[in-house]
Parts: structure tokens; sequence; C-alpha cells
DNA sequence: AGTTGGATGGTCT
DNA sequence: GACCATCCAACTG
């Protein structure tokens, strides 16, 4: 996953835990309502971003997966930092201390992103559009487009390939069976920068 | 080291 | 009006 121009401040990092939601039937998916205006970029052509807000206050970005009128998506839930750290821990300190009501809040959050180690930048899914800056107006962008933003690219041929293992989703206890239960995330194992280890 | 509860606003019944 | 595809601080033991 890359963000902005080629040069110093670039942020890419290597995805490392994703989860599917697939399809209307799919009772944990956001497009178990059917088409609305939130989920619609879903039921859209492919390699489009899809860029929600949770709990009032994290964004979280997914990737739209099938083909045009087949509502899917892969939430990213975690990176591992490649290059742009500076850049992501300024985006997350700049993220915290907005929400930072008293300078004693303000101080805590410097010191605790100013101590982060670089694989924790990114560990979770509303901490990935923190460290890149991601928000819901990135929902319509082509993901798969070089010129785009934000990108998704393949890994490059000299890195160490992922081994893969599958969990149950996180954070989805409202959905009946089966669809709590499919082991649907899948991690990089080992990795240091998931979201649960 | 593991558990619990608060923050905070958009989305859907 | 209830509920969330979360994160963090403040507790317990």
């Amino acid at each position: 996953m890359r963000e902005g121009e080629a040069g110093a401040g670039t942020r890419v990092g290597r995805i490392v835990e994703v989860e599917a939601y697939i399809g209307e039937d799919d009772q944990a998916s956001h497009a178990r309502f059917g088409r609305t205006s939130r989920n619609a970029v879903m039921f859209g052509p492919p390699g489009i971003a899809y860029v929600y807000l949770v709990y009032g206050m994290h964004e979280c970005l997914n990737l739209v997966t099938e083909p045009e009128g087949r509502a899917a998506a892969v939430l990213i839930r975690a990176v591992d930092p490649v290059a742009g750290v500076a850049a992501m821990r300024a985006a997350r300190l700049a993220h915290a201390l907005r929400r930072a009501r008293t300078s004693e809040a303000r101080a805590r959050a410097e010191a605790r992103i100013g101590d982060l180690a670089p694989a924790r930048l990114a560990a979770g899914p509303g901490l990935v559009a923190a460290a890149f800056g991601i928000d819901r107006e990135k929902t319509g962008v082509d993901l798969l487009d070089p010129t785009s933003s934000v990108r998704i690219e393949p890994a490059d041929a000299t890195e160490p390939p992922a081994r893969i293992t599958q969990t149950a989703r996180i954070g989805i206890g409202y959905a009946a069976e089966p669809w709590r239960s499919h082991a649907w995330r899948f991690i990089d194992a080992g990795s240091q920068a998931l979201s649960i280890a």
C-alpha cells in the first residue's frame, strides 16, 4: 500500500491483515441492508476505495473486490510500515491531538505516539487510516491507478512470501451464524504489525 | 497482563 | 433511539 508522490514523506507499507465482507447475504457486512448511500460503492466496480466512519471517530479503508452488481470489499486492518515512518507518526499525532482537549492529554499523546514502534503505527483498521491520512473523502478513489494519491500494489518480488493464516473476523458479534464464525480474517502470521497477535 | 468503560457521530429500523 | 467492521485509559489482581 502506498500514499503520496515518490520521494521524501511518501508512505509505504506492507498489508499484513485484512478481512473479507462478501455479498448482501453476509450478515456482518454493511451490504446486509442492501444498497444505501453509505455502502453504494460496494456495489460498483472493483478496485475502488470504500472508507467509512465507525464508533463516531475512526475511519476504515476497504478495497471493493467483486464485479459490479455484487457487493463485496476487503477491510485493510493492519499495515507494516516500509517507508515514511516519520510521516505516519506525524499523522498519528495530528489525529490524536485533534481529539485531545486538555494539555495533559496532549502531552500524554505526544509521549505515547513518539515512543511507538514503527510496527505499531498502523496496527488496526482505524490506525491504518490515521497513519496514512485517509478519511471518507477517499471513497471512490481507484486504488489500482498508479496516479491515485492512495494505491495498493502487488508485493515486491524481493519480499519474503507471507505466511497466511485465517481466523474469524473481529468486532462482528452482532452477526448471525454462520457469518460470525467464518474464518474470513487473513493475517501474515508472526507479523509484529497485527491488530491482535 | 487482562478487563472494563468512555469517547463520539453517522447510519439504519 | 439503538447500535456500531475501534482505540485508549484506568482499573483490577
